[in-house]
DNA sequence: GGATACATGTAAGATGTTACATGATTGT
DNA sequence: ACAATCATGTAACATCTTACATGTATCC
């Protein structure tokens, strides 16, 4: 079997949580629910049904539920550790920039742990280059179509504008922050 | 039968894209790839259906199809343009904002054409009413927890709160620019 | 005449949503 | 004893992805 089929994002977030420490899938899916950033449903017909599956994989293992039907605590695998880093190690490219950029945080947030600090910022350097030429791309559509949009439709465009141009600047802001805290360990 | 069921954000996509103009199935498709902006997929097997869909429910008309099998023009029908004004018109809360943002921006971008301008700037202001209040969320949130945090994932929970300012921002722009345009028409 | 873009469709499979079901523990 | 929360699960359903299939028009 070459390199078993990519997971879903929803099981990548869950293992990369459970890299950090163990947790039941109640304990998971209130993680989900009582964090105000919320991009994946906390639905037990989601959760658990996507814990068995990184179970199937040995990327993670379950403690025995102890007594009648008690809370089951899963951690992670060093096959699941190594999973999750080549997750987190793959290139940022064009499509993941426009289509899934939500995954590309979730994998920025759990490098800290899992990577060391030169990757991490090659990843940013990456991303910041990735988000720009498509901020620039923007740009460009806006310049060409603008007129022949509504006045709502052009707002809604010029959202997206400036949503890019935030994230390019944070990841200036987050590189100098590596780089300060490399310096003054 | 009461308010028949919600329909999909692709097909409410789809209704807004027509009520702007008739497009067949492949123009559509055509927008989706070309256009920088792509929440959506292209693909035949999500388009195609999804049209079909909207046939069935009488919100949009299909023209016979000409020769062989040749392009389709899909036009909205009266009712479609009832069901895309009740769509639009929904009102703004907590959880569009925290779990479905896209959603809320697509519906603004289609507004122009379709409702008045004093429902508009009502849409505005709960925005930002609504994004304002999770952005404070996001700081308490910030300021009880960061400190457990690894670096990247305060980085990564920052990056949120900067995309949540710039969404406030951009309504309060907004709302200052149709407030211009409607003392100059 | 062949390649490319146009144009529509289907089938298999996986995932996620919603709603329901079940039972244990804890607090009052 | 009762309610609320803890904790896990399943079943039905709709949707989307991926891959394949088919045929037309146009350009060189």
């Amino acid at each position: 079997m070459r390199s078993a089929k990519r997971a879903t994002t929803l099981e990548y977030a869950l293992l990369g949580l459970l890299d950090q420490e163990p947790h039941s899938g109640y304990g998971l899916r209130r993680l989900f629910a009582h964090t105000p950033l919320g991009y994946f449903s906390d639905s037990p017909g989601a959760i658990y049904p996507a814990l068995r599956r990184l179970v199937a994989r040995r990327w993670v293992g379950a403690g025995a539920p102890q007594g009648g039907r008690r809370r089951q605590e899963y951690r992670i695998s060093a096959r699941g550790r190594a999973a999750l880093g080549a997750w987190l190690r793959l290139p940022v490219t064009a499509a993941d920039v426009v289509s899934d950029p939500d995954a590309l945080m979730l994998r920025f947030a759990f490098m800290g742990q899992a990577l060391p600090a030169a990757v991490i910022r090659g990843f940013l350097r990456e991303y910041e280059r990735r988000m720009a030429s498509q901020l620039e791309d923007l740009r460009r559509h806006h310049g060409e179509q603008s007129h022949t949009w509504s006045l709502t439709g052009r707002l809604a465009f010029e959202h997206g504008l400036a949503l890019h141009e935030t994230k390019v600047a944070w990841a200036r802001n987050a590189a100098r922050t590596l780089e300060k805290t490399k310096e003054k360990p």
